[in-house]
RNA sequence: UGUCCCGUGGUGUAAUGGUAGCACAACAGAUUUUGGUUCUGUUUGUCUAGGUUCGAAUCCUGGCGGGACAA
């Protein structure tokens, strides 16, 4: 009898491939399903979006003959996910519900759950990798980039802790999605010509503002539109103190009602989100119109025309100390340290190349270039490497 | 009231006698395990009634609507 693995089965190929692999290797498996949503409220599809991935999972675990159950976490997911998903946009930001998912959902209660099966390890179907190494005599797990450079879903698990890394296992972090694929082909699994789910985790592809409307009124308020040439993107001479400096950059550009003119409508601001093109409704212009900024309490949207509009573009962001997260705790910055590190502020952004500055009040991330749609609320990771190393709330 | 100007998809505009085009918006699909971005495609229009002409968004007349100047 192997070491006992319990690998969550999503009814995908990435995770049903995860298991094989495990399988062939000569652990001890069982396959646990997790059932994080109910409703059907918001979905797009209509129905329950996880009836058919649950049968999915079901047949690919009778294929690899290994025992099969299914967890629901749902109640948990809708307190510690969902919850925080209408609070951050009731105040104007724009939450990572996937990330909070891995961190709270499936390293902690299925984690939990796996361990109540007698399992020792949790293997996922994510496109990452995991290695250790010894560090003053102690064990320290490190968080690497997926080789798959296409689907690298490291960023996802930015906000996993040491421990939380100790029993994770991620069987296809080697491996090109192609090469999953074929895998799944040549060993008969149902699932490999399912299509890559979408969406956010377990709940499905959802029409955003039609779901966030279930907690978050709609309220009509009007779109202002910033011209380029704004004071307001003057920024005062940069002052000499690299503190002060970065302060200047990383804060956020505060606009006026008096600094634009109203081109249109909108049913809430706490609707629409930084970078955001579509859903404006207002045409005519040159150029698209994309929001810069949003304010929640007087309900105003700010856009700017063309992809170039300065408002659409911050060189620095900052993170406060408490929203600050090393998943390398013994590479943390000390105070008043800097480091060169390269950055992503999304999903499959390309890293960025930047300098890391720890400020008594927090970290700041100088980009050596501008960044488009800097957003409070979504997570900046960094990596040095391929190994990610920590990550934060962008204020 | 008089004179002049202007009415083209949802919006902004191009076509000055010869197949109504572009941009933005909207919608759909693709991409994407967040939001968003991006890509591709589709729908929708000559204010109205007559007239001239082989042929009218375009020229003429009336109406309707909007604007400017005059008083």
């Amino acid at each position: 009898m192997g070491t006992k693995v319990a690998v969550g089965l999503s009814g995908g190929v990435d995770s049903s491939v995860a298991a094989w692999l495990l399988k062939q290797q000569g652990f001890d498996l069982i396959g646990l399903f997790m059932i994080n949503w109910h409703d059907t409220e918001g979905t797009l599809s209509g129905d329950c979006p996880w009836m058919d991935d649950i049968i999915f999972a079901q047949l690919t675990a009778r294929k690899l003959d290994i025992p099969f159950e299914a967890v629901d976490l749902s109640a948990a997911y809708r307190q510690r996910v969902v919850d925080y998903m209408f609070e951050e946009y009731r105040r104007g930001r724009t939450p990572n519900p996937d990330i909070l998912c891995n961190r709270e959902i499936k390293f902690d209660l299925f984690v939990q759950a796996a361990i109540n099966h007698g399992a020792q390890y949790v293997a996922t179907g994510h496109y990452c990798r995991k290695d250790t190494i010894m560090i003053n005599g102690t064990e320290t797990y490190r968080l690497l980039a997926g080789v798959d450079p296409g689907k690298d879903q490291s960023y996802f698990l930015c906000q996993l802790s040491q421990q939380q890394l100790a029993s994770a296992m991620f069987p296809i972090g080697h491996l090109l999605k192609s090469e999953v694929r074929r895998i799944a082909e040549n060993n008969g699994l149902v699932t490999a010509r399912r299509k890559d789910s979408q969406g956010i985790c377990f709940v499905g592809k959802v029409d955003l503002p039609v779901f966030l409307q279930q907690k978050l009124e709609a309220k009509d308020g009007v779109i202002v539109e910033i011209p380029s040439d704004s004071e307001v993107f003057k920024r005062k001479i940069l002052p000499y103190d690299l503190h002060e400096k970065l302060q200047a950059l990383s804060s956020p550009y505060t606009y006026h009602l008096s600094d634009g003119k109203i081109v249109g409508k909108h049913r809430g601001a706490h609707f629409f989100t930084i970078g955001q093109r579509k859903g404006l409704n207002v045409g005519g212009m040159m150029d698209p119109l994309f929001v810069i900024g949003l304010d929640v309490e007087n309900n105003i949207l700010y856009t700017g025309q063309g992809d170039q509009h300065p408002g659409l573009y911050r060189t620095a962001l900052f993170i406060a100390n408490r929203d600050i997260h090393w998943i390398r705790p013994d590479q943390a910055l000390q105070l008043m340290e800097e480091r060169r590190m390269r950055i992503r502020i999304r999903y499959r952004q390309p890293l960025q190349d930047a300098t890391l500055y720890q400020m008594p009040e927090g970290l700041y991330v100088f980009f050596d270039e501008p960044q488009r749609g800097v957003t409070p609320g979504q997570f900046a990771a960094w990596y040095h490497d391929d190994e990610l190393m920590g990550s934060g709330v962008i204020n």
